[in-house]
DNA sequence: ACGTTTGGCCCAAACGTTTGGGCAATCGCA
DNA sequence: TGCGATTGCCCAAACGTTTGGGCCAAACGT
């Protein structure tokens, strides 16, 4: 029954075999009930819908697109789908993309500004209707050249400027973080902070940070480093805090798998993770609870951002006001982060 | 200078402009080298071209699609991207794709049939050129109705029935990790064998047994046992395994992931990976080096599967012949298997 | 000098939809 | 019976491309 590739169905040939004109079966196949009943009569919209799924029909969106002006496309830019975050943020969307009748587009960035101009160009020549990022850099700059060029859009996993955005509370994530090991006795700690174009790495930081200068302890700025949001990066970053000697007694890398690359660092200095350094990490991945030393980390809402930032570019586009969303974080303690040796 | 939002630039446009016709032009700015010389004068030409890019124009490819009949498109299918395997395959697919002037649809199927079928319908609905699929059933009845459909597809990181396909060489890779066990003198060993429907957990746990077979140690059948293929599957499984009381020396779990899983379970049971029980993984994922204890795992190209993947369906596409490719595994031994206690 | 090629461009018909208008027949109602 | 409203449908013009044919003038060949 199904649409045959050498012949898909169209329009056209319902109308033929039916008899009626392509106007009216695309009135009955498309209205809601209360048009639907002024386009034909209720025995006509019967014969249309029956054959249109006997045949299979499926209207040819290009045709469609290219008539309404409207893709129903969405373009969605991230550093990187092989990072576990951004690919479960991206689940969401694209889960509440299907729900709106839109489809994605997704592109990697890599982080790299060259590419996110060039692949923003080429997912705007495909006409989409908004755009969603996930790379946004914290200095807005070209975010507000596509702006000016009218893209609706929005921002996910990073906040910046004032677009609108759905992020983690990552300040407050990175209080918790902090409190915590405040509260486990550290003193003597160390950051390891990601990238410094990224909010995400940015307010958990700072967040981390505050917790102690309001303990009355300012980390010195040697104490904090910035690494690539993988684990290869976060082992790069523990090695140049560790290679000072004079290990601090816990490390917070701003998320789960600089924190895993964190753990080989120490592995590889010959100490204990949980025993002789502190480790902790942000997003709560699912490999977290399972590591050899369960990594204590924050779990971020990932497919819940994704889903909502769908859902805000949809009111975008429907031309609602719309506002940056903030979700709450929750600080999940394990077996990485024990109390300091006194 | 670029295409505004409000008024992309059209053919017409240009033509109007230039006071030349929009099929002039149309050929002008498509035409190879040789056929634009025969449709207009050089000096037309550099007109064309010049007032082209000065207006930004972008061929509206919904238009384009709807003439030719071909969309550029394709579509890719995959478990869940939330998986780096399948992530990091896609990378592959989205860079070669980019190279053939090709755009990519990807979506997640969650390896349940009727979100396949879903899924697989909604990209044809959006008459994608050609199809990959990274979540086929080793029992190729789904494929078999969309082969049918006339659809071009190619299949990546699992193979099934004669469908072409580009897959790491799984019985190997299983057969690599069997010798090597073997030669730390594990005798009484385990497999977290992944999905009975999905090849690489099929291929990988047979090369694994005959190579045990080999040795003349035929691996009983409760040691074997499914699994799904993240962490917390991989522990459910290694779960089973331990539950018994009288541990194997050795686990080998068919992909990095459930290895990790792995390391929880043996952790939960008071035992330690590496000095009580050997573990080893697949893939070599960027984690499996940092890991407090480095897991030994089969490093399978998967960015390369994807390009291949992508250029396999390019081909096809033009009408070619093709044929599967199974690309060489190569054994990563870190400390998570060590040789057994005598 | 007269056909033939060629260079340089224009015409018009598609591709499959959507949508503002029509228009004839029937209905409701006084 | 007359008249406006409603029902049920059709018409045709877009949307932006691509592409097989034309057509006219200039260049060429003999």
């Amino acid at each position: 029954m199904g649409a045959d590739r050498t012949s898909p169905v169209t329009l056209r040939m319902l109308a033929d075999r039916l008899g009626l004109h392509v106007s009216t079966v695309s009135r009955v196949l498309h209205a809601k009930p209360d048009e639907s009943h002024r386009a034909a009569s209720s025995a006509t919209v019967e014969r249309v819908r029956r054959l249109a799924d006997e045949l299979g029909y499926r209207p040819n969106p290009h045709a469609t697109s290219l008539r309404t002006q409207r893709s129903n496309l969405i373009g969605v830019l991230v550093p990187r789908l092989s990072d576990i975050v951004l690919a479960t943020i991206y689940e969401g969307i694209e889960e509440a993309a299907g729900e709106h009748g839109l489809s994605t587009f997704v592109t990697n960035t890599r982080d790299v500004p060259d590419f996110q101009r060039a692949r923003t160009d080429m997912v705007l020549a495909r006409r989409v209707d908004g755009m969603i990022f996930g790379d946004a850099y914290i200095d807005a700059g070209f975010l507000g050249e596509v702006a000016a060029r009218g893209v609706p859009f929005v921002l996910v996993s990073r906040r910046a400027g004032d677009y609108p955005s759905v992020t983690c509370d990552d300040y407050l994530g990175g209080r918790m973080v902090g409190e915590h090991l405040l509260s486990l006795g550290h003193r003597d700690v160390a950051v390891v902070a990601g990238e410094p174009y990224a909010s995400t790495g940015i307010d958990r930081s700072a967040g981390f940070a505050d917790a102690y200068a309001e303990a009355g302890i300012e980390i010195p700025a040697h104490r904090f480093t910035h690494s690539r949001f993988d684990a290869r990066g976060g082992h790069e970053a523990t090695e140049r805090l560790l290679a000072a000697g004079d290990p601090p007694s816990a490390i917070f890398a701003v998320n789960d798998f600089a924190a895993i690359g964190a753990f080989g660092a120490v592995r590889d200095h010959g100490l204990r993770v949980g025993a002789d350094v502190a480790v902790a990490g942000f997003n709560d991945t699912p490999l977290a609870a399972e590591l050899p030393v369960p990594l204590t980390t924050v779990r971020s809402p990932m497919h819940e951002m994704g889903r909502r930032g769908l859902e805000l570019l949809a009111r975008l586009l429907q031309g609602e006001e719309v506002s940056s969303e903030r979700l709450r974080p929750e600080l999940m303690v394990r077996a990485s982060t024990t109390a300091v040796l006194t």
